[in-house]
DNA sequence: GCGGCAGAATGTGCATACACTTGCACTAGC
DNA sequence: GCTAGTGCAAGTGTATGCACATTCTGCCGC
């Protein structure tokens, strides 16, 4: 069976689940405690069990699943405390990279930082919110780049991959679109000056505003479900 | 075969794979570059294949090991470039600890901290390099913990581990011990006062003097062997 | 003599088979 | 009626086997 690796060439079957997993988890198709059965992922993608504990092993390593021994593997859960400390981990790394940035980016990256940022205007003005949260993460991963540190890149990825299915639903909570691009500005203005710490502070007092919107909204959305927890903040006269 | 497991209870074999490689490499019993022999291990831990690719593969999520397909895996060797980068990140994420610490850390743990930290001197004057690494990890372990982040003391432990392998003769180099003990001493005044930018400060530059070091001497040892770069260390009149 | 190529040898990658653990349901006993 | 114990089913953990990728060796042509 399985010829199908010669033909995708898209790395070993191991990498490809690994890399499927992840998706299903970040983009939020598997939901944070949902069970990761390993006959259904290994017939699903029509391979055999071995490479999807393979790759669940590895995301285990990464901390996006939890594996308990002959128990399974679920979609990490991670508790209130945790995440705090997640989003906290968060804001500082931003902050460090956003000043790096400060120091370092080249001055055509800075231009067309501040280019694409300019545009991302429109998207806040038509409240285009999957384009802006995409727009978001492009500019975030340019900050993480610009710091010049492959380190530094890697541990703000990680942890944004971790913290990726607690606040999907964060541009949908009303007015948040605007005052993200208020806090991008003022990042982009620092960086564009060279100041590292005035980026820093900016970047990390970004991440935070962010961190505490999603930090109460996935707690609720644990308790409740997501669409719940959503309705009550359309809705803040309270349920 | 194998009715260890029931008998050591351990964990799985595989996490007892992951810790035992994780160790040879951070123990330096395994050098950077060196072939990780899937057989070789499975013999000598009198395993099966299966687990310990389980463990590669875990350890290659990691970042310890480097694993090519078809080509085997390997200690991961990290260029210069890379090391300065998990140094530089050290360096931010100490600082980013200790200022934490300085903030939050009971008053308890400040003075047993204090405490331990005035005890090291003892080591100091007595040259007694191998127990004086081993206090300065738990010391570093400390600041971690101080800092009241999990995910924080989590990213400063993975890349401590990561960076071990190139670090293991710092405190070899001459004088580095006393030297080492006085910036130690300006962190914990510094949180004993509940300065945090203080304590940032001065754990950071700590960490970037150990660096600056390690790194030379990492890079030195790659080209010639370790005992050769030590050596050009310890006559400083040069080779 | 050197570069290149075919073939074998080594070793990795995946599939399958089997053993063991865990959780659940059913039954027996109190 | 409830609790404790046993047996079964489902699913995880490890071992083994086989196919294929890579690399090394030796041979041939230039």
């Amino acid at each position: 069976m399985a010829r199908r690796r010669t033909l995708i060439r898209a790395g070993t079957t191991v990498e490809q689940m690994v890399r499927a997993v992840a998706d299903l988890i970040v983009t939020g198709e598997l939901r944070p405690g949902e069970k990761l059965d390993e006959v259904a992922l290994a017939e699903r993608y029509s391979v055999s069990r071995t490479p999807v504990r393979e790759a669940l092993g590895q995301l285990g390593a990464m901390g996006l699943v939890d594996r308990r021994p002959n128990r399974g593997a679920i979609v990490a859960i991670v508790g209130t405390e945790r995440l705090a400390s997640m989003f906290e981990g968060m804001a500082e790394l931003e902050g460090i990279c956003a000043r790096l940035s400060a120091e370092r980016m080249s001055p055509a990256d800075r231009w067309s930082l501040d280019r694409d940022h300019q545009d991302s205007a429109g998207l806040v003005r038509q409240a285009a919110e999957e384009d802006y949260e995409q727009f978001n993460t492009e500019f975030h991963s340019r900050l993480y780049a610009g710091a010049a540190n492959a380190h530094l890149q890697d541990l703000a990825v990680q942890t944004r991959s971790r913290l990726a299915p607690f606040r999907r639903a964060q541009f949908r909570l009303p007015g948040r679109l605007a005052k993200s691009w208020q806090e991008h500005d003022a990042i982009v203005t620092a960086i564009l000056r060279g100041d590292g710490a005035g980026a820093g502070a900016a970047a990390k007092s970004h991440v935070s505003i962010v961190s505490a919107a999603s930090a109460v909204f996935a707690a609720d959305a644990a308790a409740s479900g997501e669409d719940a927890a959503l309705a009550r903040y359309r809705m803040p006269s309270g349920l």
